[in-house]
DNA sequence: GTCTATATAATGATAGAC
DNA sequence: GTCTATCATTATATAGAC
């Protein structure tokens, strides 16, 4: 293959991915609603050419979700850090030239969908993944259900987060990452203190909550946390 | 006043009501992105009818978020319970004439704009006198910051109840009280075991977060809670 | 107050020339 | 691959009859 192929690497150049990149870069601030001319308006194309490449909106929507689901696992590796995809997130939005894909992928996860939901579900096995280090290494305490407390502590990480964007919306639509350092300013103290002392002084409510529900997975996950 | 005044109380059954009514439950279900043709239908008026009344799709969306508001704040005084929002959600979810309005509550406080965030600081002010309550009763741990704690704690109950009805939706969008039990179903037990013994086993996340940010509110509302 | 009819703008999508 | 031109649909909103 001597030079025809552009081997998918050449620098971004093709209009394809430049559609892509401006439709991630609208899809990501302005939410899915924006339409296709502002996106080809961006990439300096015509709003045939997007059909043309992608069929629909909704599969230029499906190619933009598979990719920055993709770069994003491929750099979040080493950066699920305490608070799940909160810090992965803000490590990867203080990469300007990753920000985008942030803005989009917690735009994506909002509007829910198949897509959407798988990738939520691998932050969560994600989550599942660091916490039991944490339990094993002895710095983070069993659950009764560590499936279920890796889902809700995904669930909330993304929920306020997202809640948080839209109560307070960064002025320049752009700048994702300041939008991140105001949410973790607004909420990183009494995070840290729920994570670390809880909010109820004792047992009460989780005993009457396992005595409510039969405390089923009882001896599965938290056997050395006995919780009397 | 004998008999041409209807004294705002007359069985909803003037248009304007039904209009209003019908927009709640279309915008509570399908979000603010439904047309005023299935709004107008449901209420079996004419569309121009609405923007008769309404002035416009804004306007309509005003008069929904300040009737949804008042009725909500005047039925949520005792239902603000350990997880915030969300206990006082599903309370009010309960009761089939309510139900329509949480879901749309939800939608608008999703959806940002200036009445949503003073809804959602009314939320937060509840919150904070019940957990004030707490901490003079002994049962709620006091923090550094409450307010901040307040504001937190009500975040991520909507955020996280927002984003579990995105990511599963109920399959019949107008039963809300399913999916809040669902959300409660997958979440209940991670959220009390959270709140009652926290994440870590120790304090170094949280010294090391006071040791980086300088501990500034110190002696201001925790002065007995050392954590050294 | 309520309607029919219409205006106007924007949407996603198609046809076909180049 | 890329464009221009156009279509069909839908959106919010207006005008004016009743």
């Amino acid at each position: 293959m001597p030079d025809g192929s552009p081997d998918r690497q050449t620098v971004d150049a093709t209009a394809r991915a430049r559609i892509r990149d401006a439709a991630i870069r609208r899809f990501g601030t302005e939410g899915f609603a924006v339409g296709l001319r502002a996106i080809a308006l961006d990439a300096g194309v015509s709003p045939a050419l997007v059909l043309h490449h992608f069929g629909s909106k909704d599969g230029l929507r499906r190619e933009c979700d598979e990719h920055v689901l993709g770069v994003i696992r491929e750099h979040k590796a080493a950066a699920v850090g305490p608070s799940g995809a909160t810090s992965a997130f803000l490590a990867l939005a203080a990469i300007d030239e990753l920000a985008p894909l942030v803005g989009y992928a917690l735009h994506s996860v909002g509007a829910g969908g198949e897509t959407a939901r798988s990738f939520f579900d691998h932050f969560v096995a994600d989550a599942e993944e660091y916490v039991a280090a944490g339990v094993a290494a002895g710095t983070i305490k069993p659950s009764r259900d560590e499936k279920a407390r890796a889902a809700y502590l995904t669930l909330f990480g993304f929920g306020a987060m997202l809640l948080d964007m839209s109560l307070h919306p960064p002025k320049d639509p752009t700048d994702l990452s300041s939008a991140i350092r105001g949410y973790l300013d607004r909420s990183a103290l009494a995070s840290v203190e729920l994570f670390t002392q809880g909010l109820y002084t004792d047992h009460r409510m989780l005993d009457a909550y396992l005595l409510y529900v039969g405390d089923p997975p009882r001896g599965a996950a938290a056997s050395d946390d006995p919780t009397p």
